[in-house]
DNA sequence: ATGCTTTTTTATCATTTGTCAATTTTTAAA
DNA sequence: TTTAAAAATTGACAAATGATAAAAAAGCAT
């Protein structure tokens, strides 16, 4: 939390007034490992900024999960079509490690864009960025094979392979376990 | 463009004092089939809107296309990446059709999302729904096969089928032509 | 530590998709 | 219209990945 307030600070100067709105917008949370914090089928109330440990944000269509969204350290994740439309979601969320993490509720993320002009800024490049990391993978799907996209992701993102399980990862790069392992015993 | 004005008047109530600066940030540019409005490797400096016609983003490495992004008239597209942080784009953008596109400059989004409020709301909305858009080709990629994604397409974006080239659209779908052409002919 | 559950690995075989090459069809230019 | 170029189709084969099953390894609760 306090590394996203000096980020924040940092890049679109907050006053002490705002910042003071801001914390009481989040609101603190501690998570169990496996612990659910969406089922699918809910609407996704809340956006997480994850304080300390991991969460996946995936689909589970009864034969195979996907994985579409892991959150590490001061880093936000939701089920964003959820989220943005306050529709059910078909996606749920699940802490993969023992954790904290800081909850901002949809209303109040509309209120901070209306009267935070800095989270509002923040909010703005958020997306933009978040964007462009889910196109990466786009890109990756499009013209790479799982190898490839398994070696792109050790160099790109090392947490990944670092804390993940294999399931989880594989879940991620959109191949079956099976085929997980044996890329990673191929060198 | 008359479309477009419409959809955010109605949406974000437009004062007509807004309206004129919104038109005057906008330019009209006629296209011709196959001509290139960005080369891989310049900065994307436009957001096109498109009037009349088709236009695609694809990167290509040497090897094969990837087509990563189709827009039809009243969408807008650009290589996103490469617009909002003003670097050098690894996709090019190129008309299918001839036709007549509006673009916006960076420096005019910019300016717009400061002094037009109606803009800045109709702004985030477009980046957050380009973003579910995009979700959803990752869905389709982690959990579908090539025949599924095809008959996905058809279904939600018929335009797709209809309007685009089989190299263009197995390039959308990360297949090869002659994998497209199979898929097509198994009914 | 012990036993139970989950995860990972390994093997075999099936399916999907890619590669390469040739042919047909379509498109566009002269 | 004629001709050349590009796109689409088809076939044969190769490579990548999935499905299923079984065994080994790791994690977890008591």
């Amino acid at each position: 939390m306090e590394k996203f307030l000096e980020l924040l600070n940092e890049q679109y100067r907050l006053e002490n007034e705002q910042i003071k709105i801001l914390l009481n917008a989040f609101e603190k949370v501690d998570i169990q490992k496996s612990e659910f914090l969406l089922l699918a089928g809910n609407v996704a109330r809340k956006v997480y900024l994850v304080d300390k440990g991991v969460i996946r944000v995936f689909s589970d269509d009864g034969n195979q999960e996907s994985t579409r969204r892991i959150a590490f350290e001061n880093e936000f994740a939701t089920s964003f079509d959820s989220f943005i439309n306050q529709t059910p979601s078909s996606e749920s969320i699940q802490a993969l490690e023992e954790g904290i993490l800081y909850e901002l509720s949809y209303i109040n993320v509309r209120k901070l864009n209306e009267t935070v002009p800095a989270w509002r800024a923040f909010y703005i490049n958020r997306i933009e960025q978040a964007f462009t990391l889910h196109y990466g993978r786009i890109e990756a799907f499009q013209s790479m094979t799982a190898k490839e996209r398994y070696d792109a992701l050790i160099s790109q993102r090392p947490q990944m392979i670092a804390r993940l399980s294999n399931k989880v990862l594989a879940s991620y790069l959109g191949i079956t376990q099976e085929s997980l392992s044996r890329i990673k015993s191929k060198v």
